[in-house]
DNA sequence: CCGCGCATCGTCCGAAAGGTTGATCCGCGA
DNA sequence: TCGCGGATCAACCTTTCGGACGATGCGCGG
């Protein structure tokens, strides 16, 4: 029987979460918390659990859900599953240097759960679909290096500034600055400076 | 004598700071840290200070430094002021509900620094006039509440989704996103979708 | 019932952004 | 020394955005 802790500030996701994880034959919820510092009090009691479901984002307190994961895996030898609605490729990259055992983003489908679940009780890492895709087109293209000036262009862009209002800025002419934007673009792959600020910004760029 | 605690992961600004702490005659620095943990550590070894500038960001492990102003409050009621770089609307917001005392940008005058000091040390809140004027931009302007369907429509903008991908997801025809684009623009106070999307960042209504 | 805000769509036009090509200058390493 | 990548700029063209109209339907409160 694998033991289960819910650890999310959505009641709602976690009554979801308990309905796939009590829908299965080997599996219990030991434990509901909302907030990182019930469950790290709960652990420290002395109780066990074979996996931990953690949201990242805890409501108001936002005491990092990396931070917490960090801690459960160094004091208390469980096995953390992020799962989480939203998260940037940074998001990911942290919770996982942490110390997360896995990282399943919130609409992947219920077998990708379940065998999460089962992965990361058994000590193993659980990657959920589109999370790996996502690491590999960051490993994928890193040779695509921005350059100082292009990632000073990019930060201004982000900043919302047009390309006139750039050029001033840096006492560039707009062609350069349209110059910049462009090889930018090719090497984040994306369409616009809207696009190229977002990705930017996933990535942690900024 | 107002002992100071510098707490920024950054030497070249702690340099800085500690000559402008040092350049006055009724204060001085009692003590540096890199991290929010030698901070809290150092706090804890019953040592005292009577104010503490504290960075927010703290380099990669990123303890949320709003937490810390936080902690440090509760636990040790020294007055914190927050001295940090960038600073979005919400950061600000988050630091002084944490508990900050007051709240500077990195590049506001000298003796706004040091008046900011004073004012913590006593006690008082001080903030910067930088930080004034957003924080007051953001009371002014909140009777311009954007509508759920621009709200999405602005998430998607956020994305770097284009005009006519916008539609298409939204099942609408481009003339309303440019429509409900406009009504953003207006409602925020900005020119261009690149420029809402930052402010909306910047004012955490994403 | 009428007005108002919201959401929906259309047209027209000027401005901004993006793509393409090509050019100069500089520094650094093979 | 020669090449290469980075930074700088220019001219040209297409696409996209944004502004300024207007128009319809719908629901809700005075």
């Amino acid at each position: 029987m694998i033991d289960v802790v819910l650890a999310d500030d959505h009641p709602v996701v976690r009554a979801g979460l308990r309905a796939v994880v009590d829908g299965q034959p080997d599996m219990r919820v030991v434990h509901e918390t909302s907030t990182a510092e019930d469950l790290l009090d709960w652990l420290a009691g002395g109780d066990r659990a074979d996996v931990i479901l953690l949201d990242l984002r805890f409501g108001a307190t936002r005491m990092s859900g990396a931070a917490a994961a960090g801690t459960i895996v160094q004091r208390h030898r469980t096995p953390v599953l992020v799962v989480t609605t939203y998260g940037t490729d940074a998001d990911i990259l942290a919770a996982i240097e942490a110390g997360a055992t896995g990282y399943l983003l919130k609409d992947a489908p219920t077998e990708e759960l379940v065998r999460g679940i089962r992965s990361a009780a058994a000590g193993e890492v659980a990657l959920g679909s589109d999370v790996q895709r996502r690491l590999l087109g960051r490993l994928r293209a890193p040779g695509e290096t921005l350059s100082a000036r292009e990632l000073e262009v990019l930060r201004l862009v982000a900043a919302g500034r047009s390309n006139d209002a750039i050029a001033r800025e840096l006492f560039l002419s707009v062609a350069t600055v349209k110059s910049h934007l462009a090889h930018i673009n090719t090497k984040l792959g994306t369409q616009s400076r809207t696009e190229a600020a977002a990705t930017a910004r996933d990535r942690g760029m900024l």
